[in-house]
DNA sequence: CATGAATGAGGCTTCATTCAT
DNA sequence: GATGAATGAAGCCTCATTCAT
């Protein structure tokens, strides 16, 4: 029932790196609840019963995997676009950057978006945490007038879901990056709306 | 196996409907997985077999259910903004429509997120319908030159996109209308980025 | 619970019939426990319930279809072989016919044979009554010096065998009459088997 | 879903033949479909799970005992009759073994029985594998003239078509060897007919 | 006579988890 | 650390039969 314990060898370490694996393919593939875990003990090479020394449960590792993802996509996001100084170009850059980053991620991705039927608050977790990451920048950007300025929590959930949907319908479904019209359409739209100018419009808020 | 038949009598339609409505409160409180038939059957006040009669399996009374969901979803989306002439306030105000909507039917929404992970083609189809339904919009509006030409069917991924993460923070984490300035944010973002004024920018594309 | 009365009506005689024809083929096709009473209304254009108005069993039904094929099996027989005045051929005409017999009736046949295994003593009344038209077709062949004097009831058991298992080789399996140089092997051993020379054999008995 | 894999300690060992002896008792006793694999798991002292632990399903222990019974069978079959000399005897002596080995393995030989409305393949298999033994025999025999020359495989059907209804007369109905007056008859009968001196009939072929 | 909705028991199968070796 | 056999609860689904209309 305790948590186990962390891998103490080396050996150790490896049969828990080749669970996670297995695990990221089989619930990628399969979706949690038609993954077993003796699919994944059998990918990963070793008996059922190994699997219990390193996780707790099913959702144990599902959570792991959660988490990993969650560091590996802000560590990519962030080094993505850190060069990056025009604050407009970051954040299509990061729309971008993070299409790609689903097509290479496909599997651990879905992992993220199922976790919310398995563990609301791993779901809710990740998102947050990404969500500060986004809205950082923006604050930043917005303090040094270079985006228009607006509550920054809204704008970063504005921008994950545009490329939640652009990521859903091409990397996922179609497995591939947006044609170019598309990534046009979307860029545009994010320079309109975050643009420190906004629109000559008659209704001009 | 075979489908089953549509009901001959009005008790039949009856009890249709109210293995209907159980599944979708069963579904949305406890997940597709965690849902068991028992538990649909005996809400709905018959026995286990009676579900056999109307429904071929568990997936299949999912499909009628996220069907039903999308027809009533794109005549809210419709009728909500018909009479409204400016077609950027039709786009703020079908955004609005979507949050309430998705309090008002909490259950129903969350069971069509799910179905993506049980038959990725009714979800599929789910947004691909919805999708027309705004492309259609924004085509009009941008052939009466009223808003930014791009490719419209983008902009409505963009558009649902942003919809689905406010509804999945408020309508479904929250279970209420976001707060004004989160509001505020989000129409100022669309506004702008659907204005066909385009925002001087130095960048200006 | 009663056994249901007969038809009274032409139109009951009508439905009923088409429920042993439907029930015939259901259980030819696909065995009496994978056959359901719904398949076999539903083929038979019938409701449900109306089976029961007929038969008082999925048992009963198939009792009446192995009484039903025992009769006609025995007619069969009998008419196919009471004009033929030399007691051996009779035996092996017998066996044709049989063989003929089977491939024409052979939904009808399986669900003979298949009876065996739901109540085993409708399946010994059907043997029992045609071993006894083969028996007294022996044993007055014996009496007229026809053929080989024994054990008419075994002799009729072994002929029976005999073209069970060529019946199943070649009606059941193959569908259709088995080649030349069986039936004459099987021709010949029947006519050595019952003539009433015995072989001049060393350990002649 | 995976072919359940052979098991690897000894204790797999006993528990899969406990499995196969009480199937073979439940089948036997009550017939494929009227046995429950929890009466089979409950005779054989384990938990449900663990019947599918060694075997994929209800048909697939059945498959594993009508291929035992084939081997064992065949065994018996060869080792009862290898030390006899006369080819005619064997024959005899081959019927004789049948009938009294179907008493002994009463229900596994129902089971081979009740297979081929399970699964065809598997009883045709069974008797195909049968039939070659015969057949191999009779043609030896004939080659060394002691036995009628005519088609040995049609010979090796007759032969067990005559031991199959002998033995479900009296092995399987009445559980034991048939009276004198019915062997004798039946010896008689397969003397004359495999005899290489052929019976002075008129008809003589 | 006929309908078809309703029943509810029963069975097969899956699988996360435990534990003795 | 690792194994793999064993558990047993739980769930989906089928289907013969009944009954009100």
């Amino acid at each position: 029932m305790a948590k186990p314990s962390q891998p103490a060898t080396r050996r150790g370490e490896q049969t828990q790196q080749k669970l996670l694996s297995a695990a990221e393919q089989e619930f990628g593939e399969r979706g949690f609840h038609n993954a077993s875990i003796s699919s994944i003990t059998s990918r990963a090479g070793v008996a059922q019963g190994t699997f219990y020394i390193y996780f707790a449960s099913k959702e144990d590792i599902l959570k792991a995997l959660v988490q990993h993802m969650s560091r590996k996509m802000r560590h990519s996001q962030t080094s993505a676009v850190e060069h990056i100084a025009d604050r407009l170009t970051v954040e299509k850059a990061g729309l971008e950057h993070f299409l790609q980053f689903s097509i290479e991620n496909q599997n651990l991705y879905k992992v993220v978006l199922e976790s919310q039927f398995i563990d609301e608050s791993i779901y809710r977790e990740y998102y947050e945490k990404l969500v500060a990451v986004y809205a950082n920048r923006l604050k930043q950007a917005q303090d040094d007038d270079q985006i228009h300025r607006a509550d920054p929590e809204t704008q970063a959930w504005i921008l994950m879901g545009i490329g939640y949907f652009l990521g859903l319908r091409y990397s996922i479904w179609d497995g591939k990056m947006p044609p170019e019209q598309v990534l046009e359409t979307a860029y545009d739209f994010i320079e309109r709306g975050l643009s420190p100018n906004g629109p000559a419009t008659a209704s001009g808020r």
